[in-house]
DNA sequence: GGTAGTTACGAATTTCGTAACAATC
DNA sequence: GATTGTTACGAAATTCGTAACTACC
């Protein structure tokens, strides 16, 4: 598993699309996709759902979206953790 | 930041140097001499010293390898979780 | 026609292992 | 001289962006 791709699913998330969330990650909507696509393989499941145009969490989704976001903060704190010694 | 290079730098607290570890990784000592390298650089601090001949955690690497543990034992239960729905 | 997401392709970056090195025993 | 960790180098693998495509409005 990947921080990376974890980033990139739940700005995602957020944002509602890959458009709005990959701008604010300086990734093109390429890479974006791709990353959410690897994350999706990995877990075995579909965190997103096709609707009209664009995408929408699946309830699955949902709940790794919470998930992910208290894994990324974790890390974070591990970091500033870190470089606070 | 990089669960792979936490869980190297883990594992070779666990081994109590890189030979023991980078095998159980499978992995090159190389490769995890430079995994861990990269991750102190990141984080700004030591987390091994140099005594004879091998390392040894640095009092900040005894704190970091902890919550390193708890952070990748948090990313496996996710992975686990989301397979499981 | 315009927008959102996906996929193919070659380019750029990262990561790897081997080999040579330094240091300790 | 043997063992442990580090560093240089080219090779392998990953990841990227562009461009072409499909689907929806």
């Amino acid at each position: 598993m990947n921080l990376r791709n974890l980033r990139t699913f739940v700005a995602t998330a957020e944002d509602g699309g890959l458009g709005r969330a990959c701008s604010r990650l300086n990734l093109s909507q390429a890479a974006a996709s791709r990353q959410i696509h690897a994350l999706e393989a990995e877990l075995g499941v579909a965190v997103f759902e096709h609707v009209g145009r664009g995408l929408r969490l699946t309830s699955e989704g949902e709940l790794l979206v919470q998930r992910s976001r208290q894994l990324l903060a974790d890390a974070a704190m591990l970091v500033e953790h870190a470089r606070a010694l």
